[in-house]
DNA sequence: AGAGTTTGAGTTAACGATAACTCAAAATTT
DNA sequence: AAATTTTGAGTTATCGTTAACTCAAACTCT
């Protein structure tokens, strides 16, 4: 309501015609005479008449407007994942609008019912998010909703996901394979599944190695500050790691600070694998080791289901899952001579 | 109209009430008995019930949403003007939709419009923004619109920016007095204004002291990976800098990176001095000396004056300009002695 | 007890856009 | 020239919500 002042009434008035007629030209239906068309163009232009989204939507049509869910703004694993749906969304004429989660639940519900209720035509969410009975209505509702990286609560709606298991054992695999024996690893945020399946990738695969001491897993919480300081833990072990596993690559960035504050040099004292391979991990220097979800594929494959969810297909139970992959840079080399 | 099915309607059938009844219950308007309160919220929290968004625009009720659009998601300088902007909406009981620029002015115009018909209450936007005709428009529509950094072309909209000038001028002046003389800078993107202004108050300063050097200033674009390239060819000069200035933190820590590819240590070797004051610097080892920006303030004041400007208050011409400081921090220290 | 007041609903109209329908005038056919 | 079709508009009704108004029943006062 600001001030959208403009209506079709405004136009219809300039031009002579009724509003109906001016709605007719605007929207290339019903029969018009090349000059009424002329002239109701001109009308609009020359009032910069833009048509109301509200009552537009009120009406049934859609707002090409997407909305999106995600966490938060800073962490460039989301930042990346919002710009490559956006670009997804643009590609299909859809204008992707960006909320972050919040922090109480039941203002993100009747948020998400606002969203829903006729300003955007629907939700890509990007779990961690509140309630489960909240995803139940969602459900109910029969909004096209895409949810990405859910792991929790059994649900029907459509899901796009990458699996962070594969390319964390790929990761701890890789330097079992350069010849590290004590590989230690700073985890991601205490109550996020990515961090979850993380660790239980680096377990798994530590105690089939025969090579698991807890000693070497420090809590972490994907921060660079973290990292830094998990990483002086690390380091200062009487029998410290040749090679450090981090959850996320800023926690990466932190544990190779802490390196060096050690005056130990990468990759030749300590090898370091991240993992979200964000633009930074290829710049840096060392470059880093990484394993890099697919985030332009979960991206255009979350936009892609709720193109078909709005064209009237069904997506339900849909379970879209990409495989996550080991990018090996200059971080990661051979394990050093201790005794030589 | 995606299916947020459930209306006023269906909780009064449920209710057994008239929809006018509902809507009263539930906005707390008119008089209404205790029994039928009763009967209608738990009809509408059995339904789940949602107001749609669109029919209440429509009717002139605001939407609690404030949009917000900014040029990219990825730098973590827009990133903490988002998270700061929709930390301050919050506050005042807002959501902030966030979009990103569209390269298209003539799209970007028509989604301002339908953002300001009926789908957000105002817009705050953070230059570079398109045409200059466009802004015309705007101001003629009376919307609630705040501008974040903006220069360029005259307007009678409500700005909100940070002098960068002030603060380059400072973190060269302290360059200077830690005892170096030869201190190159590595510019912005060509385009922006506020490389422009990095770029001017660096060029005053080192005219002023006698010390310009045309050989000293290389091209970037705020990327660390340009921050790297030209950091290294600074390094290779015959007379090369003992203190780099760049535009932006990225590229500081590009310049860093190139330091130590050149086996100079910083600060000892090399000082370096960054702009943006992100997250990061602090982080980063060694933290990093840069020119900050009091991005909360800027997010606070600029929510403000929407409010303001949504109050009915007169905003035109308003100017709010925050100075930007110089954080000193391990990055840079005195400079070398050449020839001891 | 009659006049006025309060209470607790319901009715109507409007926001702006548009799908479905109507209808006179012009164009075409027979 | 009469009958039919096409054209180019205008009318009406509707989406969901809410402000402004209406109105019967219950309650208060002298």
């Amino acid at each position: 309501m600001p001030d959208s002042n403009v209506t079709l009434e405004h136009v219809a008035r300039l031009a002579g015609v009724s509003k109906v007629t001016v709605s007719k030209v605007l929207n290339n239906t019903g029969r018009i005479s090349e000059d009424t068309r002329k002239r109701v163009l001109e009308a609009a232009r020359q009032l910069g008449y833009v048509a109301n989204t509200a009552a537009r939507s009120l009406r049934g049509r859609p707002t090409q407007i997407l909305g999106m869910v995600i966490p938060e703004l800073i962490s460039p694993y989301f930042a990346e994942v919002a710009r490559a749906a956006a670009d997804a969304a643009s590609r299909q004429g859809y204008d992707l609008a960006l909320f972050t989660t919040s922090r109480d639940p039941k203002r993100e519900r009747e948020r998400v019912g606002a969203l829903l209720g006729g300003l955007a035509d629907g939700l890509i969410i990007v779990v961690p998010i509140g309630a489960a009975g909240f995803l139940a209505d969602l459900e109910r509702s029969r909004a096209p909703v895409v949810l990405i990286n859910h792991f929790g609560a059994s649900t029907h709606l459509p899901v796009v996901r990458a699996d962070s298991f594969q390319g964390s054992l790929a990761a701890v695999e890789h330097l079992l394979s350069l010849g590290h024996r004590r590989i230690g690893f700073v985890t991601g945020a205490a109550h996020s599944s990515q961090a979850a399946e993380r660790y239980r990738a680096y377990q798994a695969c530590m105690v089939a190695a025969g090579l698991w001491d807890e000693a070497l897993v420090r809590p972490g919480d994907f921060t660079q500050r973290r990292g830094f300081e998990a990483g002086l833990e690390l380091l200062s072990l009487p029998d410290p790691p040749t090679a450090i596993f981090a959850a996320s690559d800023l926690t990466a960035f932190g544990v190779i600070d802490a390196a060096r504050a050690k005056g130990l040099r990468v990759p030749e004292d300590l090898s370091v694998v991240g993992f979200d391979d964000i633009p930074a991990a290829a710049h840096a220097h060392p470059s880093l080791t990484s394993v890099a979800h697919p985030i332009q594929a979960m991206a255009q494959a979350a936009v892609d289901l709720f193109l078909k969810a709005r064209a009237g297909q069904t997506v339900r139970d849909t379970l879209i899952e990409f495989p996550s992959r080991l990018v090996v840079r200059a971080s990661s080399g051979p394990a050093p001579r201790r005794w030589p």
